[in-house]
DNA sequence: TTCTTGACGCGCA
DNA sequence: ATGCGCGCCAAGA
């Protein structure tokens, strides 16, 4: 199964390649689109290559996936995730 | 079975 | 930095 990574935020297409899906950044969307209520999968770690929420802004999704990051010491600059604060998203898993 | 849509990613102007 | 287009994979109509 591929569990994401924990205690990092990471992306979905670093997910995928890790999963063995080098294309599947829309896969692994898809999955947590469809994750079931109790899921344990810690989804709102994960966001898209350019460091922000997949989400319209504003939107309710968008907001808590927010506020959980930032519950968990994720600081953002704007809408953008602040990666300074692990030195760099190649150093993703 | 084909077309559209979607929690994506990358290259280019 | 911003917008646009194309490629990818799956699910639903």
């Amino acid at each position: 199964m591929h569990s994401i990574p924990r205690g990092r935020v990471t992306s979905y297409g670093v997910v995928a390649k890790l999963a063995g899906l080098p294309r599947g950044a829309r896969l692994v969307g898809h999955v947590l689109a469809n994750l079931p209520e109790g899921s344990a999968l810690p989804w709102h770690r994960v966001v898209n290559s350019r460091g922000t929420i997949s989400f319209p802004i504003g939107s309710e999704r968008y907001r808590e996936q927010r506020e959980r990051l930032m519950t968990e010491g994720v600081s953002f600059r704007s809408e953008k995730i602040d990666w300074r604060q692990f030195g760099w998203p190649s150093t993703l898993d």
